[in-house]
DNA sequence: AGTGAGTCATGCGTATTCTGATCGTGGAAG
DNA sequence: CTTCCACGATCAGAATACGCATGACTCACT
């Protein structure tokens, strides 16, 4: 799940960011209602969170303009106002919800994880699996067959994203936004390094593989 | 799942009831205070959805007096004060969750089948028990194997959080918010000394540790 | 004032991740 | 069929971040 955080705090877009990751979704940052209006317009986020008063331009004439465009990621507005008035124009500017602060962390979460749900009702099962290969995601455990199998967080990270994608070539590319949160080349190959270290858990003890190299393309989870 | 609605407005009433129903829930009324109070005492209720203001007995009093007599039944306080005191004032008489009014359809059922997914049959039950540890929640007390641990109120919350979500990884946010009641990261590292405080209680001096540490991610309680 | 619980700050040890170098291998061209 | 090249795999060491223990401090209650 990828979600847009559009919050001139950077504290309290710091601690949202925390805790949305905790809870296994990929978050990216903007600090004021231009940045914010850009990174949504070519970001492919899942859901946006979106403070009202920003500089540069405020929430609400920024969720405005997207839906004028034809964008339709669901918004979570935040804000101070709470009063009748405020939330009816947050919800007529194209907000899907209206959170005012101060507000329970708990909270957040859940209408975040109800407007996913609204969204991609698959994004928020807790157990993943991909032929004898188990991961539960709450437990944060995986297993093949009978072996349970002990991974790192960057690993099982990975590894919950080719299951997502499985069957599917996953390109490094994508990899590097959704699973490391960098969204330029790093010029290393941290990717490979990575794959291999998960091959030596996932496939190696095993008679079949199933991470497989696509050439030139990326690499491809299947049974 | 069955559902009380308290509210004096027949017409307001009425929506929120057909709504509910649409979903597939059993739906009472009542339109004042006593009555309300008198139908939630014999009524076996998952839900209640209390109006604040009414004739002859207020929302709040209602569900204090409800609170008192030992009823744990999930309220949802519905109102048209929105400010903060008032949110508190609805949540320390007892409500699970306050709504201003005017607020959308698809929040209110939001809202509700939040309410009822926690009231769960554990939220009720006296004893906990993970492999050789058990808790007392009436005698406050925890024994493992033989032995009978003392343990500090905030060890016990801690510990009582940690047995109540045992085979899941609980991450800092989670125990921040329902063990230390914080709604934000307060920057230190008081959950930290208080695991190993509690480590030094419940494993050090035994066989097997239960309490794992989840790298990047928290803690998990397990046998 | 004294006690005890809870919280905070510090420094240490170690798990985890990243880096850069080297080695292996598949596929195209000759 | 062989050779070469580019891409990917692997390894070990370095850098980093994370979690832990300890002791000092604050606050509430006696």
């Amino acid at each position: 799940m990828r979600i847009l955080i559009v919050e001139d705090d950077r504290e309290v877009a710091g601690n949202i960011g925390k805790m949305l990751r905790e809870s296994g979704h990929v978050v990216d940052m903007a600090h004021d209602g231009e940045d914010g209006l850009a990174m949504a317009r070519d970001g492919a986020f899942d859901v946006l969170i979106v403070d009202r008063m920003m500089p540069r331009r405020d929430g609400l004439s920024m969720v405005s303009i997207l839906r004028e465009e034809g964008d339709k990621t669901p918004v979570l507005v935040l804000s101070a106002l709470g009063e009748v008035d405020d939330r009816v124009a947050g919800l007529t500017a194209g907000g899907d919800d209206y959170l005012v602060k101060p507000y329970a962390p708990s909270e957040l979460k859940a209408r975040v994880d109800a407007l996913a749900r609204r969204r991609d009702p698959e994004a928020l099962k807790t157990r993943l699996s991909v032929g004898d290969l188990e991961m539960d995601l709450l437990a944060r455990t995986v297993v093949r067959g009978e072996e349970a199998i002990q991974l790192q967080p960057r690993e099982f990270r990975l590894l919950e994203f080719l299951m997502r994608h499985a069957g599917q070539v996953v390109t490094r590319t994508m990899l590097l936004e959704k699973v490391w949160d960098y969204h330029f080349d790093p010029q290393t190959n941290v990717i490979d390094v990575h794959i291999s270290r998960l091959r030596s858990k996932i496939d190696k003890p095993f008679e079949t593989s199933m991470l497989h190299t696509v050439r030139g393309a990326g690499y491809r989870l299947s049974d």
